[in-house]
DNA sequence: ACGAGCGCCTGTCGGC
DNA sequence: TGCCGACAGGCGCTCG
């Protein structure tokens, strides 16, 4: 479920928590969690390394650690507990490290699609991922560019992670809703000026998201309130705050998208009917 | 290269 | 009330 703002909230509350602390031990409650190593291996060497930093890369949660590196995706239902050692294992923790403090750290996973990688080489994972959308690096140009290298519908191409890193199925309908762009548009007919203004609105839709704390939806808070400001996401037949046409729900690529049909028009992005 | 379909899981919600 | 399908903030795979 959560998105770049999300584990970037996760990212930043967790600094206090972790950084400089050490693992005593492993608890491994399911084994698919761990994407590599074979457990046995994971728990033998992940005992004694501290944690010295807490980073995100696109929605990886990255803890570099005195030798290794453990990533930890979250994917739809995980979430990062840190819990006094007094206070009880949860139905769905799935992993937990227990620190030389009085605390440990509980990944939560109910539906088990999250995983774990503890390596010693982790950029062959995050050397996949495409730009960071809020880096001074990815500018307007890149991505006009990039959308030209592809003829793909934009709304699969937005939450394909090699193309850009964080992106997921609430910001890129809200991204595409601010652009003003049918999610169906294909890429490489997207101009110029069309290509500045996605631009503009990732960004915008993700620094706010952030600013808010992340969106909470679902059984899962996490504190966050940017699910009141979304304009198109879960609105279904609900009026478009710019024009009034209920905003309209259809599946692409197999995701639920939202989007008004009044203001991203299939004709002005080149959509086959 | 692209897109559709499906699998992976658990839980909730709406309709009948 | 109970059942049953649809759906959920993600991603990897196969197939045509």
């Amino acid at each position: 479920m959560p998105e770049l703002p999300e584990v970037e909230t996760i990212v930043n509350r967790l600094q206090a928590d972790l950084i400089g602390r050490k693992i005593e031990s492993a608890d491994l409650l399911w084994e698919g969690t761990l994407s590599t190593p074979e457990p046995a291996h994971f728990k033998k060497n992940i005992v004694g390394q501290y944690i010295s930093t807490v980073k995100r890369r696109g929605k990886y949660i990255v803890l570099p650690l005195s030798v290794d590196t453990l990533l930890i995706h979250l994917r739809m239902s995980g979430d990062i507990l840190v819990r006094g050692k007094d206070e009880p294992i949860h139905k769905h923790d799935r992993l937990v490290l227990y620190f030389e403090n009085e605390h440990y750290l509980a990944f939560s996973n109910m539906r088990k699609f999250g995983r774990v990688w503890f390596t010693p080489t982790p950029e062959d994972i995050l050397g996949k991922l495409g730009p960071e959308p809020l880096d001074d690096s990815f500018t307007a140009k890149m991505l006009y560019e990039k959308l030209k290298r592809h003829k793909r519908q934009i709304k699969p191409l937005l939450l394909d992670q090699r193309f850009i890193a964080g992106m997921g199925n609430i910001y890129t309908d809200e991204a595409l809703y601010l652009a003003g762009l049918h999610p169906l548009a294909k890429s490489d007919l997207i101009e110029r000026h069309q290509a500045q203004i996605l631009w503009r609105s990732i960004r915008k839709v993700l620094t706010e998201g952030i600013k808010r704390n992340g969106t909470s939806i679902d059984w899962i808070y996490r504190g966050g309130d940017f699910q009141n400001y979304l304009q198109v996401y879960g609105r279904k037949n609900k009026p478009c705050f710019k024009c009034g046409t209920p905003i309209q729900k259809i599946k692409v690529g197999q995701r639920g998208t939202h989007f008004c049909p009044q203001c991203q028009r299939r004709e002005f992005a080149h959509v086959e009917t």
